[in-house]
RNA sequence: GCGCCUGUAGCUCAACUGGAUAGAGUAUCUGACUACGGAUCAGAAGGUUGGGGGUUCGAAUCCUCCCAGGCGCGCCA
């Protein structure tokens, strides 16, 4: 099914073929002057260029070979060589009647994203919500794209972290804090990741002072690497813990991983691709180090070695994630794997992905992305730190906006016929929505500024207000049913003046969706939503819907909240935020 | 020292990858009909896109030189 654009693209391409120009500079957009008209094809000035013309004459013939066509209601020039168009409202409405979907990119090939990177045995704080919100959104848009995509929580469960807080149990004999810990016990599992979110920055410090204490800890973590009890017995069950409360932290955010693996599960891989690697020549010794250099003739800056095995014997995280690299391609298979990590890792990123490639970890096919965002810095622009020096726990930002949810509810009596249960979850849509649109519509690669008051605000543009737009929608579409009135599900749309804004934006999802695909960043989702919610409120606000008096102009008015709630619905859907019935 | 990123309205951010008069929200000011939910709507004001030079019909966007900030550069992850 062709989106608007393409049809119209299509019909003025012909005209360009037909005058012996280019199909593809026939390529129409939206326009950029709504007051001039609803559609703009730039293609006659780049043409002009091309063959050296007067942009205005190439325009001239292709509006004259145009005129005539029943689907435009307009065709002109202006400026320098615009071709300026608009379309019948038979033919918008013929196309609203078609439906609108997302464009079928992918062909079922599997993709894996990687976006958790969540550390075990410690609490998620404020700075993994970015990779966690944008990787879900981009993964949820790919599958809707026709993709098969996996997300992969990988966790690091396997670092000298680990070391330093196992060693801190077993010297002061508390292991049994961990060992007698249930895992299915949710308040058991509370209070154990509790314990260790207090623990290890201690023990981390006390390690940074003490030698003796550090030298333990790398001592504990390679007796762990080996598999040695007590150590690894305490491992697997702070893993198992943890994964509980990692679920559970994600699950609040409506973010849910396929693949649950960390850096463990592929220590044993790391031999054997290692001694593979040796064999083959890829590696060099460097300082008692084993490399794979990267360096090529053709780089203009300095491209550091991949350090697979460092000095001591230890492995870095490049090697976990080669070894990661050869599990997926081994297990999945996938197409293309995507990182949605920190934009500072970028370095490590090119290195591990020459080294995948360079040693054929990853066939040249397989597409390697890392898809980095930008730093979370405070409001004085440094990185961000609360007012303690530490950082913000995830859980507590949530736990605020859903207080102040809460309060909202109250205040506003939106809640006194709503049980206990119903004012929770309804609080908490709430909070999560504003928290996740908050960082979503900032564009991907963008450092943005963590503002508290920007995040939990229910105003203007943020999640709340689009779910306002959407549970309004809803209550409308009730009140008709409840009135007897019959709501089409596609029905002819009548364009109206009031209207036509909204049509004409309806048609841009396909485009929209697109974007957001091919470059990852769903902050363009946002804004079309955003942009969707509001055109409808506009009309909303001016043209009433149930008290019409006209059967057919209700009914077309009907059709089109209809058709409006449906896209906020499946768009919200691809960025994971869920919508009440009420609020 | 080398390299990457950022600089847009008081504040927080967009701008469909070179298009026309750079758009939103917020804060400020003004207004909204007992019509369907005021977490709303309509309007005003707010800009030399850090600065200079260049490329061209056309630049926030590309090139170049400055200025300011952030980040990364072999044994942490």
């Amino acid at each position: 099914m062709l989106s608007l654009l393409e049809k119209l693209s299509a019909e003025v391409g012909k005209t360009f073929s037909s005058l012996g120009l280019p199909a593809e500079l026939g390529s129409v957009r939206a326009s950029d002057r709504p007051d001039l008209c609803q559609f703009q094809c730039n293609g006659a000035m780049a043409a002009a260029k091309q063959a050296k013309k007067n942009p205005r004459e190439i325009a001239q013939s292709v509006v004259e070979a145009l005129s005539g066509n029943e689907i435009f209601s307009k065709i002109e020039i202006a400026g320098p060589g615009f071709i300026n168009l608009d379309v019948t409202d038979e033919f918008l409405s013929a196309h609203l009647a078609e439906g609108i979907s997302f464009p079928q990119i992918g062909n079922g090939e599997t993709v894996i994203v990687d976006y958790g990177g969540a550390n075990i045995a410690k609490s998620m704080h404020v700075g993994h919500l970015r990779a966690a919100v944008i990787g879900e959104a981009v993964k949820r848009s790919l599958n809707a794209a026709g993709y098969k995509a996996l997300g992969d929580v990988h966790m690091g469960d396997w670092g000298t972290h680990l070391g330093m807080l196992i060693a801190d149990y077993v010297r002061k004999g508390e292991e049994n804090l961990v060992l007698n810990t249930d895992p299915d016990n949710p308040d058991a599992v509370a209070s154990l990741m509790e314990d260790m979110a207090a623990r290890y920055p201690k023990a981390s410090a006390a390690c940074k002072e003490d030698e003796a204490l550090m030298k333990e800890a790398q001592e504990t973590t390679v007796k762990l690497q080996n598999k040695e009890a007590p150590y690894y017995p305490i491992w697997e069950k702070i893993f198992a813990t943890s994964v509980r409360g990692l679920k559970k932290t994600y699950a609040d955010l409506n973010v849910f991983f396929e693949i649950w693996k960390g850096e463990a599960c592929v220590h044993d891989l790391i031999a054997p691709m290692v001694e593979e690697m040796k064999q083959k020549g890829f590696t060099e010794e460097s300082d008692g180090a084993l490399i794979v250099p990267l360096a090529e003739d053709s780089d203009k800056k300095e491209m550091p070695p991949l350090i697979l095995y460092k000095r001591d014997g230890g492995v870095m995280y490049g090697t976990t994630d080669l070894a990661t690299l050869v599990d997926r391609m081994t297990e999945n298979k996938p197409s293309k794997v995507i990182y949605v990590v920190d934009q500072r890792q970028s370095l490590h990123f090119e290195q591990v992905f020459r080294a995948a490639y360079k040693t054929g970890i990853v066939p040249d096919n397989v597409e390697l992305t890392h898809a980095g965002f930008g730093t979370m810095n405070g409001t004085d622009g440094k990185p961000f730190k609360t007012r303690a020096g530490g950082v913000m726990k995830l859980e507590d930002l949530i736990a605020m906006a859903v207080d102040k949810a809460t309060q909202r509810l109250i205040d506003a009596h939106l809640a006194e016929d709503m049980n206990a249960n119903e004012k929770a979850e309804v609080a908490r849509k709430v909070a999560v929505a504003a928290i996740k649109f908050a960082d979503l519509q900032n564009a991907r690669q963008a450092d943005y500024v963590f503002d508290l008051d920007r995040l939990t605000s229910f105003e203007g543009k943020t999640g709340p207000y689009l779910l306002y737009q959407a549970v309004r929608i809803k209550s409308l579409l009730r009140k008709a049913k409840e009135q007897g009135i019959h709501v089409p599900e596609e029905s002819n749309i009548i364009i109206e003046d009031e209207s036509r804004e909204l049509a004409l934006l309806l048609t841009e999802l396909p485009e929209m969706f697109a974007l957001s695909i091919k470059t990852y960043a769903p902050h363009h989702l946002c804004e079309y939503v955003y942009r969707l919610a509001s055109s409808f409120s506009s009309f909303y606000g001016n043209c009433p819907i149930l008290p019409e008096k006209d059967e057919t102009l209700r009914q077309s008015r009907l059709a089109l909240a209809h058709m409006t709630l449906a896209q906020i619905e499946q768009v919200l859907d691809l960025l994971a935020i869920d919508i009440p019935d009420r609020m």
